[in-house]
DNA sequence: GCTACTTTCGGAACGTGTTCGAAAAGTCAA
DNA sequence: TTGACTTTTCGAACACGTTCCGAAAGTAGC
């Protein structure tokens, strides 16, 4: 593809390689195998040019995988917003929180470069609908930019912990127990003990930002809602 | 040092390095250049040994890392734990993000390898804080290690997210600001605009704490506390 | 046709964490 | 003293992301 002359006005060598080629290919790739075994010089491979191509339509790795999650974030339904801001605010940030879960890598680019200054926008009405139903609840702008910060801290903590904890699942302790623990020392944590694992494997995401939402709403409107 | 001949009943070749030593060069390359600047080679060429010799004595570069904020954390001087289950969990949490703001790699290692099955039994004091004082407070054992997640969730999220921003400081836009939001798509985030660089470089980690534990505990006691 | 200029392509090389396998240096039993 | 066994040491090598720099392939002006 892409044989044309010249598409006049255009100088330098034409391209053999689309940043939209490289794309497909890599979502290709990452159905195939998963995201851990896409690499850069397996991607070339792929397609068939040399490696350090590749960082002529893409700036690095961590460019590629932001390019992929804002695409799939893109597929992503919108769900229907509640009328009510709280709802609206838990609604979005599900939403958010499952788009992560589906991509986990991606927390960890987000994490590392910021969030909001990174996606396309049409992953903002996520962001917007958490500032928003902030706002609408009686928060002032400085709060429910606050209100969103927290959400994201503890939305991209819980992916992240996740994600990475189940990758060693399969093999020795689930989560995280310890059978060395002194009861004279750590008592509460040595009564829990073998069970830790079983509770800890329980998603309590839901639940835990419940909870969040309704302590940071409440917070912020100290005598009685809008 | 290690020269004796033999310590008796141990076979084959005596060390020439210990663990010891690698930890204390370790800590001496990251005190003179950083964190970002400890490589298995450099620190092989610090101590004068061969890359591959590490490998002996630690398992990998994030044990190496595990290790040394083990020993960080010994160091660190136990708070006195107020009366109050509350304030206890406030306490020792606080504890916990301070130690890992203080070394941000680690959030990076623990949040990869699950908590608790990795930090020596000096370090377990925190959690057996946070679960006691949620346990004293009236929660069941299966209520407070939820707590305890979900604070987890929280302050490593929180300490990920500020580390990796804190890096793009210098270069470009600080947090996360983007000025081609389109006002008729997200009117509450092009209302706040250029402010929110400055709403997010706020340090909100102590309210949003006080807020999500206050939440947690007041859920887990549906009829007054104990 | 020739010379600029511009853009794309890609091989070579660097530094990284990590694995493999062989050599070195000791103990122990015969 | 010899041979088996065990542990430590480390050079060679691999795959990774990434940078450098020269070659390739087009247009634009003369």
């Amino acid at each position: 593809m892409s044989r044309s002359p010249a598409p006049h006005g255009r100088t330098g060598r034409p391209p053999l390689t689309s940043r939209a080629q490289i794309l497909v290919a890599a979502r290709r790739l990452i159905d195939q195998d998963g995201w851990e075994k896409l690499t850069i010089r397996r991607l070339a491979a792929e397609i068939g040019i040399g490696t350090t191509t590749l960082y002529h339509h893409i700036r690095n790795k961590d460019d590629l995988l932001l390019l992929l999650l804002n695409h799939h974030i893109e597929q992503i339904e919108r769900p229907q917003l509640p009328g009510d801001p709280r709802e609206r605010v838990i609604t979005a940030a599900t939403a958010l929180h499952d788009a992560l879960t589906a991509w986990p890598w991606a927390a960890e680019v987000l994490s590392a470069d910021g969030f909001v200054g990174l996606l396309d926008e049409s992953a903002m009405w996520m962001v917007e609908a958490i500032v928003a139903g902030a706002g609408d609840h009686g928060c002032t702008p400085e709060q429910s930019v606050d209100v969103f910060r927290n959400i994201w801290y503890y939305t991209v903590g819980e992916v992240l912990v996740r994600a990475h904890s189940a990758r060693r699942l399969g093999e020795g302790r689930p989560f995280a127990y310890r059978d060395d623990l002194d009861p004279s020392h750590v008592p509460h944590l040595a009564a829990i003990g073998v069970r830790w694992a079983a509770l800890a494997a329980r998603d309590i995401y839901p639940e835990g930002l419940r909870t969040f939402v309704d302590g940071l709403l409440a917070q912020a409107t100290p005598r009685g809602a809008g």
